[in-house]
DNA sequence: AAGCGACAACTTGCATACAAGTATGCAATC
DNA sequence: GATTGCATACTTGTATGCAAGTTGTCGCTT
């Protein structure tokens, strides 16, 4: 039970928002794993409502499960919650590029090779946190070329459920440098105006996650929700931790 | 200050969601209203708590905007939002309607059949609200035929801003009609399972939103965000109440 | 020993009180 | 008359207490 300092001047909640979420995306917080508003409001020196905010939004994103009066969870991978998303993502960032490749000012052709440059260093420092940031800014910088900005957070929902698998699957970060190769090659043909390009390279881009739910499925089942079961979330705390149920006082 | 009754027994803050969202998007409640949590939560006799739920959820469907310690508005127009709104959900659904006159099987066209039917009772009704239910089906549908039932989450979300936008301009519900006829043609299209015809259908179905904005923009320019002004929400309040500020006990 | 009932501890949902910040109207002043 | 300072009532953010429901364990009964 690690106290967390929060800077008290800002917004407790976004703080909590964004602390949670990278913790399910990057897997210190594993599917399945039962949390509660009160030991994480204490966790992180808050008190429950703005935990309760944050659990609320985490479940719209498709990050906890929350069962009322029995407790809540983060979200099993679903494999067809995560063939939606690629679905969606895919869908959404082929036309963007497309547009991108159009659209594109020579001015964000250089903010392009600028968040290049800055993976490069980060694949190089294994950074894998500053290379995700970096990989939002860059999917956002596309979506700004298209004209659709605001259709970056659309993407970005879409988004986490992948790169959660991709964390849980690949605990290695070698796939930086991959991701970073791709990434090259579709602001390549951008920058080139080449629209049938650029939209057969993100294509490549995002299919490269398709093996990673089977690959997750077969080293640890136990964090993919299986089809059939409906979800039986008692069955799903095997993490429960100092508990003192049935303890008379 | 009317008080609205809720079925205690089921959940508050759900039912609140619906009500508000369904007061948004018929412009019950126009763009520009200045809303409070308090002031909600007694007219619908709740406390803050769900209200407050609410509030933030209508925040990241983008039909509230919240500014803190300050107060809270129905979201303004905003054509930039509007025009991504539009973006994400003919990227995703033209796709989606292709997938489904190639996945489609005959229990689910019957079932696309139902639907139409029941539109085509509610077109004759003049009854808005039911259509619009109706209409969500359709879609939801279309999304579960093609193999992508987790997607109309999104497909909703983006739709939500659009239907905003053709309700507040056309008050006469007349439109009803036309949507049904663009239904009946997109379903046809599906049935005899040519996915090139259902794909153009649905490029007629979801182009018809583009003039609405603009028609909105000049009958009634209030409602409307301006591209340049980046946002003054004091001056939003034209709607405010029976205020007691500055009023000494 | 096996089955069953009661209870304790936990969960989220809701209500309410307090805290911090902001805009508005009034009043005093220049 | 215009401006500045201040009091007041509003706003959302946070904390906490209570209520309703579920689960698992203990202990009693059979």
């Amino acid at each position: 039970m690690q106290v967390v300092a929060f800077d008290r001047s800002r917004n407790a909640a976004q703080q909590a928002h964004a602390l949670l979420r990278e913790w399910i995306l990057t897997g210190k917080l594993r599917p399945g794993e039962g949390i509660s508003e009160p030991s994480m409001a204490t966790m992180l020196g808050i008190s429950r409502t703005p935990v309760r905010e944050v659990f609320k939004r985490l479940e719209a994103e498709g990050l906890v499960e929350i069962y009322p009066q029995i407790g809540t969870i983060i979200a099993p991978i679903d494999p067809n919650k995560v063939r939606d998303a690629q679905f969606v993502r895919e869908t959404l960032e082929v036309r963007t590029i497309g547009l991108a490749a159009l659209l594109g000012s020579s001015d964000q052709h250089r903010a392009l090779k600028d968040i290049l440059v800055r993976q490069k260093a980060l694949v190089k420092a294994r950074d894998v946190h500053g290379f995700m940031d970096a990989d939002d800014a860059l999917h956002e910088q596309l979506s700004v070329m298209a004209g659709h900005s605001f259709s970056w957070q659309v993407i970005a929902a879409a988004k986490a459920q992948l790169d959660r698998v991709r964390h849980l699957s690949l605990s290695d970060p070698s796939w930086l440098a991959m991701i970073y190769d791709e990434h090259c090659t579709i602001a390549e043909a951008v920058i080139a105006r080449n629209e049938k390009r650029a939209r057969a390279a993100m294509e490549v881009h995002q299919r490269s996650i398709f093996s990673a739910v089977e690959r997750l499925t077969q080293q640890d089942p136990l964090l993919v929700k299986a089809v059939e079961q409906a979800g039986v979330p008692s069955l799903l705390f095997p993490a429960a931790k100092e508990t003192k149920r049935g303890k008379r006082s």
